[in-house]
DNA sequence: GCAAGGTC
């Protein structure tokens, strides 16, 4: 018997071809760089030992696209791409030599085994390789083709996988169908009409040759930066009040913070002063002192969103460039699959085989060996779990300073560091208030003592350290006040938009993917709809993403539009769509009843773009008028 | 010349 396994990309190929193969692997090159074909024996159940051949693909072998006779640009409407029949082509170059690799591998196969990841594009790909493989060999088909469910490359895990084959999900395929088919229609659609309207009213647009795009990602991304901008713009600062006293203990002087949130009332402010004023005069009593144990606690498993967070957040690095730099460490084997969703490992992790490789770590493995020795606990469980990859967690120790970049360098410790973390005790300290009563009013003080730091010992990017330690009052104490006063100060406005929160909006609202969200930004920026700056004073500058004129004109164009429930420019659109591609994915719905609803829902919207199409144009006019 | 999603 022969079968033939493919994986989604070389890396997996590998190590799976060498974990089943039992070391016992031959290779052969295949026409496409990077991919190689291995051939090895294994024994399947009831199949006897096989010969094994296994191979990979580099994504996705398919895009689809239009008939570029019938439907090109200027060839049509723009409007009719929303009923233009959709061809499926290879998507790529590699694409065509990997479909044949493939067909020539299957030809005398026996049985056929998809190796990809296990999320929803995965099953995608899995379905396009069956259709290369069944070019050859027709026997191949959905309902017998053998899914190999793994989530990382861990020995007995593969060797489980490659025993208990499941099913390709027909469900999941049509979903990614879809959502292809819409992006496809929305975004030609959409584009064509914006560039070719801003080419026909501003010149400069016309001479730079310059793609206004549209995109279901692109413009939410867009459309949070210019919102941030416009309220940071548009901020008001407002008066607000509140009383401020300092308290007299022995020779300390101890301010003390309101109770009450600020208020925007003087008239209030001041009768509540008063009133205290005229109790109290110039004595405050003591009436509650509590010391309680707090908890700073370590952090979550790490995902790649967070990871793409922090990295911006400590070292400046951009999205993308997290990104590449942590793939790099992935396929080097020194660190887990880098774009995942879960915040929590599995039960059945052996952490301490993971720490142990890090023993040898001059920075980090007398850390390692305390943990070892009994500090180890338990990582906090988060509540995401994508089912195909775990927390992204080193896999081996290397040294870190012979890393070629200074990116990759950052990187490997950030995730080393955070998984020793998620492997300590949180830090721990005591916290205590003290509380006065002035006339009516009431004022608190507080300290933290930090009594162990634990995690904070090797996670050490931001601080937690204990405040003065506060005075020994005793209950019901009178206390002398050495002022009391009534403030002023003004509301601050918002600041604009940093990388690390526009990654977060993008996260929580579900526009793109762990692996497409640095280039989704990356594409505003390309467009020139954004652009990054370093504000602030010159020893605190911080990178931030400011709309540019264009950006702004299309996002207030859009939005002055007014479309009813579905604003382009607004993230609830995309959000919809992914809720139905869940449905389609949990049988709950069709794809032919989302495509059907979501095609409408955007032709309709691009009706309205196209009836209004002079607010776009007087949007940009507008701003440049403004800016001019 | 256009999207978003994989991956190198």
């Amino acid at each position: 018997m022969k079968i033939l396994c493919v994986a989604e990309k070389p890396s997996i190929a590998k190590s799976v071809a060498y974990t089943l193969g039992g070391g016992k692997v031959t290779v052969r090159n295949s026409s496409v760089k990077y991919v190689k074909n291995y051939d090895f024996t294994f024994e399947f159940p009831g199949m006897g030992r096989c010969s094994v051949t296994m191979t990979s693909v580099l994504g996705h072998l398919t895009e689809m696209t239009i008939d570029n006779n019938r439907y090109g640009w200027g060839k049509c409407l723009p409007i009719n791409l929303f009923d233009s029949t959709i061809i499926v082509k290879e998507n790529g170059n590699d694409s065509k030599k990997l479909m044949q690799n493939i067909a020539n591998e299957a030809r005398l196969s026996n049985q056929l085994m998809i190796w990809t990841d296990c999320d929803r594009e995965g099953e995608h790909i899995g379905w396009e390789i069956l259709n290369a493989a069944s070019k050859t060999n027709p026997s191949l088909k959905l309902e017998n083709v053998w899914r190999a469910q793994f989530s990382h490359l861990e020995r007995s895990h593969i060797i489980s996988a490659a025993k208990n084959p499941k099913q390709l999900d027909r469900y999941a395929i049509d979903a990614v169908c879809t959502r292809m088919e819409l992006d496809l229609r929305a975004g030609f659609s959409f584009t064509r009409f914006l560039t070719d309207l801003f080419k026909t009213n501003f010149h400069e647009i016309k001479e730079e040759r310059r793609l206004i795009s549209y995109g279901g990602c692109q413009f939410p991304t867009l459309g949070f930066v210019v919102d941030r901008y416009m309220r940071v713009k548009e901020f008001v600062p407002e008066e607000f009040w509140y009383i401020s006293i300092e308290v007299k203990k022995g020779n300390r002087k101890l301010p003390m913070s309101w109770s009450r949130p600020h208020l925007f009332d003087r008239l209030a402010a001041m009768l509540l002063y008063e009133n205290s004023l005229d109790m109290a005069k110039d004595e405050a009593e003591i009436v509650h002192i509590i010391s309680k144990p707090t908890s700073n606690f370590k952090p979550l498993p790490l995902t790649t969103v967070q990871l793409q967070k922090d990295c911006s957040k400590f070292f400046k690095l951009s999205a993308k460039e997290t990104l590449d730099a942590a793939e790099k460490l992935y396929n080097q084997g020194f660190i887990s699959y880098p774009r995942t969703e879960t915040d929590r490992f599995d039960p059945k992790t052996d952490l301490k085989n993971l720490l142990s490789k890090q023993l040898e770590s001059p920075q980090w493995g007398g850390y390692v060996q305390e943990l070892l020795d009994g500090k180890l606990r338990s990582p906090r469980a988060g509540k995401h779990d994508d089912k195909a990859h775990p927390p992204i967690h080193p896999i081996c120790y290397t040294d870190f300073t012979k890393l070629k970049s200074r990116n990759e360098q950052l990187v490997y410790q950030y995730v080393t560091k955070r998984f020793l973390a998620c492997c300590s005790d949180d830090a721990k300290g005591v916290k205590s208030v003290v509380t006065a009563k002035w006339g009516l009013e009431t004022f608190t003080a507080s300290g933290l003592m930090v009594l162990e730091s634990n995690y904070l010992n090797i996670y050490d990017y931001f601080r937690w350290t204990s405040t003065k330690e506060l005075p020994e009052f005793t209950l019901g104490e009178k206390v002398k006040l050495l002022k009391a006063d009534l403030v002023t100060g003004k509301t601050s406005p918002p600041t604009y938009m940093s990388e690390a929160e526009l990654i977060a909006l993008m996260d929580i609202n579900g526009i793109g993917t762990d692996a497409t969200i640095a280039e989704h930004i990356e594409k505003i920026l390309a467009r020139e709809y954004a652009s990054k700056q370093n504000l602030g004073e010159s020893r605190s500058k911080k990178a931030y993403i400011l709309p540019t004129e264009l950006g702004c004109a299309l996002v207030e164009g859009f939005n002055q539009i007014g479309f009813d429930n579905l604003s382009l420019s607004k993230p609830f659109l995309r959000k919809q769509l992914e809720e139905s591609l869940a449905k389609i994915t949990a049988q709950q719905e069709t794809k032919n009843n989302v495509l059907d609803r979501f095609i409408e829902l955007y032709r309709q919207a691009f009706v309205l773009s196209n009836q209004k199409q002079a607010i776009l144009v007087q949007s940009y006019r507008h701003i440049q008028r403004r800016n001019a």
